[in-house]
DNA sequence: CCAACTTCCTTCGAAATCGAAGCCAAGTAG
DNA sequence: CTACTTGGCTTCGATTTCGAAGGAAGTTGG
């Protein structure tokens, strides 16, 4: 199912090429799927040389996902299908400082609203999707010590997203959501990736091995790293001269205001950079430099065969080239050799995608459930 | 049988539960490894409330790995069980600078007279495992621009090798033979962990989700990160202030010597700092904080489980003192929440082990033509 | 147009795997 | 000492999976 749900497979025979099983087994199970109504058969693929095959699709009616992906301000919601493509997004103002219990009921009614106004309600919800500016303890569920979001330490989201839908819930990291999103959209051939996500913070999720690596529920923080800088900066974790306080959004903002240029948004700043103003792209080019300086040590040691570069002030071009050539400048050749550096191809809908990947991936309960039936 | 060889499993009933097969269908495997003498069965063990179980092990015929630890000057050599278990051990003086033919000839022919005088001749030979100390492309067994082995660039060590003894060889990286020894004897219930080998150089092997992670062959490299100090260093891979030209034990070595210090090998050093030469202790701990400097960005990335210090200036108190105390002082509280920061358990034989583990892991194929039989 | 491939998919007997039941050999409680 | 409990291991019929063979539906080249 999951071969069929990635694209990797449209046929009966690449499920058995693919999945290493017998194509009689192949046919037996994708029988059950369609009677089961989750797979439908639709017309005929491309030939080979031969016959062609009989392509495979997931049914609509095989279910959704609904995903929400929130922001200290605001809330992107989709829902998807079971492959996690969107079939309809909206943008929702909330603060996520009014706590969890607010925040989470007026995020799930208005999945549900949104769900219902396209014409989906005639389709089970199979899970839901969240996704947190703050680390995620990936066993309970749970935020753990957030810095900017008060009141959901120790929240049990997981358990509250069920509680309220009934369904699955999956609770993750902004970041990691996204990074399983490109990599699933635009990179899945390749093992190891790195996915920056610069916005008014700095995230970044890790991909190994092909699946999401999440350490103790705290890996791929980058952005409290000591960097090397003239002047001192307190950053919010209590050290000095964190990345974050020097390079994120919300440093830039800070620091353009301190010159007289006042912007609210970190797009703002890729405005004011396409716009050729001075100081912008100055700021975005130290700003370059330090993230720059901080991965070469990471992809030295990681070795990845891509780094994405996502989030708001991705669109900043000075801002990634700067950390193109500190990369290939400082880094080994070796580390660099295959080394793609791109910029985030999914966009805004990575983490929907990224949602509803790793939700297809504990789907194995209630597909079981389906097909019993 | 994995399984058996790790000691995780040392009974049929145990097998079942941890393989998740039927504990008839570990039955019949059981014996027709039984059959083929492979495994053999050894008495009873403890009981846990009924029936005691009959202990399974692996026979002594079943085989031996070969296994040699390179050096600069210097080869590890060992014989082991299929579980990795040191059977016997030898050293050999032998220069890596003559070249990948002579110093492999050399040592291939050391380990078959180590395993001839150790009584092994009627053993079968399952595997040779080479460890080098530079980085090695997964893929072919090739090393791939090694900065202090002249000669050895592409020089396909694993086919050499192979070609020799007619048997699976295995080439791989000292760190990471130790990373995955470390691993499998001390730490084998963790899933992520960072292994660094502080000798006259600086290695670093890592294990992702239980297993190594090898990146596109370069992995793991730490030696390389530009660190800030006063006194600017060039190092030989061009760029100027690496960690290795600073902290590694060679760095150590030429700097005390500029003090009228002379050491010629790492372990030296070690006992300058347990007689408590101050210009040593001095070097010792300006070293420790440069690396857990380092060290501190890749664990708020990486958030490993544990993290292991080995090499011959592992022993060397105050320098792991330092690094102990710069990482827990500068990382998140969430990624050093559950850290464990260890000196090497295993010792000189983790590579040993590391190379068996990995060994067994590609041994399918052979095991297969044996049940044939 | 037709024969000679290719590839896709299903059919059907063989083989592997499972799981319930039962036997075996210990510990344990009275 | 006996009866009961617990866990280890095997037996045997049911189920799943496999793989070779063959039919179906194409392409390719004369």
């Amino acid at each position: 199912m999951r071969l069929v749900a990635t694209g990797r497979a449209e046929s009966r025979a690449e499920l058995a090429r693919l999945s290493g099983l017998a194509a009689s087994s192949v046919s037996l199970r994708v029988e059950q799927l369609i009677d089961a109504g989750l797979f439908a058969e639709e017309g005929a693929g491309a030939s080979r040389g031969g016959r062609r095959p009989r392509r495979l699709r997931l049914a609509r009616e095989a279910g959704v996902f609904l995903v929400a992906d929130l922001g200290a301000h605001h809330a992107r919601l989709a829902a998807a299908d079971l492959a996690g493509t969107p079939l309809a997004v909206a943008d929702l103002d909330c603060d996520i400082a009014v706590g969890p219990e607010r925040t989470l009921t007026a995020v799930v009614e208005s999945l549900r609203a949104l769900a219902r106004e396209h014409g989906l309600h005639d389709v089970p919800v199979r899970g839901v999707g969240i996704g947190l500016p703050g680390p995620v303890d990936p066993a309970t569920g749970q935020v753990v010590s957030p810095s900017r979001m008060p009141g959901w330490n120790d929240f049990p989201v997981r358990d509250f997203v069920t509680g309220h839908t009934g369904v699955p819930a999956l609770v993750e990291n902004d970041a990691n959501l996204m990074a399983v999103g490109e990599h699933r959209g635009s990179w899945p051939s390749l093992d190891n990736v790195m996915v920056i996500k610069l916005g008014s913070g700095i995230g970044c999720g890790v991909i190994v091995a092909g699946r999401l690596h999440r350490g103790r529920g705290a890996a791929g923080d980058i952005s409290h790293v000591r960097i090397l800088s003239e002047a001192s900066v307190d950053c919010s974790c209590g050290h000095p001269d964190c990345l974050e306080a020097h390079a994120s959004g919300a440093a830039l903002a800070a620091s353009l205001a301190a010159q007289g240029v006042v912007v609210e948004h970190p797009s703002q700043i890729v405005d004011l950079v396409a716009d050729g103003v001075p100081q912008a792209t100055s700021a975005v080019r130290t700003a370059g430099r330090l993230i720059g300086d901080v991965l070469t040590a990471l992809v030295n040691f990681f070795n990845p065969d891509a780094l994405v570069i996502g989030g708001s002030l991705s669109n900043a071009e000075p801002l990634v080239a700067t950390i193109r050539g500190v990369i290939y400048e400082r880094c080994l050749p070796l580390a660099t050799r295959n080394l793609e550096i791109a910029t985030s191809r999914a966009g805004r809908d990575a983490s929907v995608l990224g949602a509803g990947h790793l939700l297809l991936g504990m789907a194995d309960d209630w597909i079981e459930r389906v097909l019993e039936r």
